[in-house]
DNA sequence: CGCTGCCTTGACACGCCTCAACGAGCGTGG
DNA sequence: CCACGCTCGTTGAGGCGTGTCAAGGCAGCG
């Protein structure tokens, strides 16, 4: 099963028609090289982008520079799917598998495969949730619990695409990406990083899973 | 002109129709009391609040009671439109006036008059960009910057919707609210506004707008 | 070989939090 | 009528979490 129909069937089953469908859009893929953006140039039908596999990142720039992350986008998520241009910018962080869909591709999934249809307005409800999870994060956790927090939702999030294993997974971040993320100075991702490592050696013989219990 | 329809003709222009439709469904509205939930107990056809008058906020708590603001819902903004119980509440800040929409009548608007059902969707695009700033404002802003920020947000929001008189709007919130809003203390959430307003009336003769300049 | 990017560590400064106390306003009940 | 309790705003003192600055190490790479 591809990543794509994966992902939708964490709403609901699909029929073998819809995963049909699904196994034809995301046919043609094409690679991104790691920290190239993902935007496309004002073209109007605004095209929507899925990754297949590598990692991405939402995020917007202030004048002097300073940068907030606000979405990670792992295999199976899509960069444009009902957003508008706010000043937000995606590019990828990692070597990445891009496809590219067509505005009238979708269209034709809303139209004729209502199940699809509603599986995206699922994934999108979905993006909008963790969006309110990361400002919880941010504005009530402090610097141990909200990087514990982070590495946890990509564990999980990883995990239902297949990419953990046994309780391990890739994290192409750097530290700086982390702090821009958590709204925290490199120094001090690098002091609670080693921290909660110190931490998880002694006391979570099973890694970031004892964060879950 | 109702304020529902002022609030979706900011995506485009509606035809008469479409205008008395909206005010039919905004005919029947109820008084709600400051600090009441505005959630249904458990329905299954979730219905959709519309705020017609005074503030409401959506929120989530922590288990140590710790608790995050990450909207504000000001008169024209809807409740529960597009979205799924993620362990967020909503309920009011002021008395509200409240209007409550069938699903039936959401269908029926998005089958049947499609300038309203692109209206609606792009206010949720709306309402997903403003909680990407957010994310911002709190990771990547000062105290004082954040709270300016979140000051000039409410003028413009309450402007659209004309309540704003002068440069000046009502602002019904605690202290403590701000700061459960940004991630503050209520005593830090104290002395910076005191700095702000020692600062606006020395510097800011014309009061919040000249933030926005 | 000397870049350059990233991680690491120490010293110090500061923003923000916590604790504690008090005052103003207001509704309630004796 | 006053006393009381409650919420909210205000202010001070002190401490901690986190930022900043600075320096050095290590790996990858032309």
């Amino acid at each position: 099963m591809n990543i794509l129909t994966r992902k939708l069937q964490g709403w609901g089953k699909l029929s073998a028609p819809d995963r049909e469908v699904l196994d034809k859009v995301i046919a043609q893929s094409f690679t991104v090289d790691p920290h190239q953006d993902l935007i496309e140039e004002g073209q109007q039908p605004n095209n929507v982008r899925l990754i297949l596999d590598g990692l991405a990142c939402r995020y917007k720039l202030l004048r002097d520079g300073r940068r907030q992350i606000f979405a990670y986008l792992v295999p199976g998520d899509f960069c444009d799917l009902h957003t508008f241009d706010d000043g937000s910018l995606d590019r990828t962080v990692s070597r990445c598998e891009v496809v590219e869909i067509p505005r009238k591709t979708i269209l034709d999934l809303t139209e004729n495969h209502p199940r699809i249809s509603q599986a995206l307005m699922w994934v999108t409800l979905v993006d909008e949730g963790t969006l309110r999870e990361w400002i919880v994060n941010i504005g009530q956790r402090s610097a141990r619990e909200s990087l514990a927090h982070l590495l946890c939702e990509l564990l999980v999030r990883l995990e239902a695409v297949g990419l953990v294993q046994g309780g391990e997974y890739d994290l192409p971040l750097t530290q700086a990406e982390l702090g821009d993320t958590l709204g925290l100075s490199v120094v001090h991702v690098n002091r609670v990083l080693k921290h909660l490592a110190r931490k998880a050696w002694s006391q979570w013989p099973n890694g970031l899973y004892a964060f879950l219990m």
